[in-house]
DNA sequence: TTGTAGGCGTTATCAT
DNA sequence: ATGATAACGCCTACAA
């Protein structure tokens, strides 16, 4: 049981509770003498100041949350560490909440952390997510809140992502490059920023080189872009659409899944249909074939959401004025043998 | 902003902060009327309790710690998910640490967790842990723990785990039963318990089916079990023990390794050599060949662990007495190409 | 039925 | 150099 307090030391030692705290934290108006017999008597005792009651005195519980669509997942597991990483440096502690894609669940898990009056938000929205209310909530509380990857491009905050856009031209552009001309797009669902903007560059990357825009061949993976739905929409897009020459998956486990039944079908990969991933998950680099995929930062997102994140948080303690950033960070192409 | 306390509210009513939080607080010697106001008004200035107030008073946080090794990773992401199922069920919050396999970190997170206060600690031991008494110091603050995975037996407390030693020894017999005889094992580090465990049910199984054991086919994988091990013992392997028909791998990463060797260098699996692993990560399902494993549910891992910390600490707030529980979960093979 | 008073443990202000 | 006092917001004996 550690439950030393300022009072049980300052009884000890027959002088005050103000006094043993200025000691503690080093106050210049303390005698030297009375400063060490109250340090030696607090290490003694193996004193740590009452998180609760410090959390009362200042507000702040030098805490953050965060908020993801799911954890059993290699992009957001690597954000995760970055904010970990970060959070660590500054002493902070990080409490991670899933919305599992829900709309309904995000809203909870934000009042959940409101409630719990954590310094500050990271957020990544679910699929579901298309109105912001929830989120303005927490700016109206007054707390920081920085989104990443899936954002709210309406709502006024700081937002860390990659130019997903950009990413998919140059993506479908290199593929175009290669020889490929018969391109399907497996999109993600509609109203995530990210699964537009990647659909955005797909379709303009295929204007940009003469080639006609063709909706049929675009195919949605509204079950949270998962492995399944590449495996569904690989065996419809090759009965629908056997002239395609090449896939761009909106997402690795998706692109893996499509993987999967070319294989069991027998269809030769990238001979007769190339496979493009997006997001470099680590199961990408050791299937067969192995993926050409995007490289999506995951790690350096996360670090880079929370570091912003704890400079509002100080900026915001000391009153001075926030400038909301809105970070993209570079992504690049990874060609292995699936292209 | 969000700061409504009950002292506005009863200066806003005219009244007492205490017959505010008695009306908030559904006591009886409260009447309708006072009450019916209070509610309302409640409501209207979006009141909810100060946690910060909330945690001093009642000295708990609603809120547990969990330590594991590394969250990039099938199985520990799924614990998590299983614990945070549970914790939200009870309206409880999780802050994750890392160790970093690290034993000086473990030790810091524990302390990070103490300092904080949390009602409560889960925890998986890092590689490098080999004594225990920081884990006393947590039973020693009177704060619950369970262990899961990698537990320390000798620690008086709470474990969920696989029966790693039985489950290998099925897993050695059931390759053995498929006619291969001379099986490599490549290990974990020497001291988690579990890798313990699974190399000596490798070696019974041997035993108990007069095959000799013979220790220069095992090789350790002592950085943190993963893919690059596997890949470099594989070659080692090879090279060395050209004569052998199986691998028995501590974890699917391992195992994953291997193949990514064995494919390279055109070894056929399972023909020449069989590949079997240990804990059925996702990735396992879509490599080529898919691979066999054994099947460690670690969704249930994390739901138990949790179920049985918030017992304890509910036991604990109503001052009764904890029976610490050792559970084993079930494991089964699963047998796809690579055997 | 309502309210007073004290305490949870820390910190900050203001006297001494 | 030291300490008394109040306050953070909530809860709960114990009056009234």
């Amino acid at each position: 049981m550690n439950n030393t307090t300022l009072k049980q030391i300052a009884n000890q030692l027959g002088i005050s509770i103000t006094t043993v705290s200025k000691s503690l934290k080093g106050y210049s108006d303390v005698s030297e003498k009375t400063k060490n017999a109250v340090i030696e008597l607090a290490n003694q005792l193996n004193y740590t100041p009452n998180s609760f009651a410090v959390n009362l005195r200042t507000k702040e519980s030098k805490t953050i949350g965060l908020i993801i669509p799911t954890l059993v997942h290699d992009f957001f597991s690597n954000v995760i560490q970055g904010i970990l990483e970060e959070a660590e440096k500054r002493d902070y502690l990080v409490i991670i909440l899933q919305s599992n894609e829900k709309f309904e669940f995000e809203k909870k898990q934000i009042d959940l952390l409101l409630n719990k009056r954590v310094d500050g938000i990271l957020m990544s929205l679910s699929n579901e997510t298309g109105e912001f209310e929830h989120l303005k909530t927490i700016l109206s509380h007054n707390t920081p809140l920085v989104l990443f990857d899936k954002i709210a491009k309406l709502v006024n905050c700081s937002k860390v992502t990659i130019n997903d856009r950009k990413a998919a031209y140059d993506a479908v552009s290199y593929l175009i490059k290669k020889g490929y001309k018969k391109i399907a797009h497996f999109r993600g669902s509609y109203l995530p920023q990210n699964s537009i903007d990647r659909f955005l560059g797909y379709k303009k990357a295929l204007e940009d080189n003469n080639i006609i825009y063709d909706s049929s061949l675009v195919y949605v993976c509204d079950n949270n872009m998962d492995f399944e739905n590449g495996y569904e929409n690989a065996k419809k897009v090759v009965n629908e659409h056997p002239e395609i020459d090449a896939i761009f998956a909106v997402t690795d486990l998706v692109a893996v899944g499509i993987i999967k039944y070319l294989n069991e079908v027998g269809i030769a990969i990238p001979t007769q249909i190339a496979v493009l991933g997006f997001s470099n998950w680590f199961m990408s680099s050791v299937i067969s074939p192995k993926l050409s995929t995007i490289d999506q930062p995951g790690f350096k997102i996360g670090r880079k959401s929370a570091s912003i994140l704890f400079d509002e948080i100080n900026l915001k303690k000391n009153n001075l004025p926030i400038v909301f950033q809105s970070i993209e960070l570079a992504t690049s192409i990874i060609e292995r043998q699936s292209t």
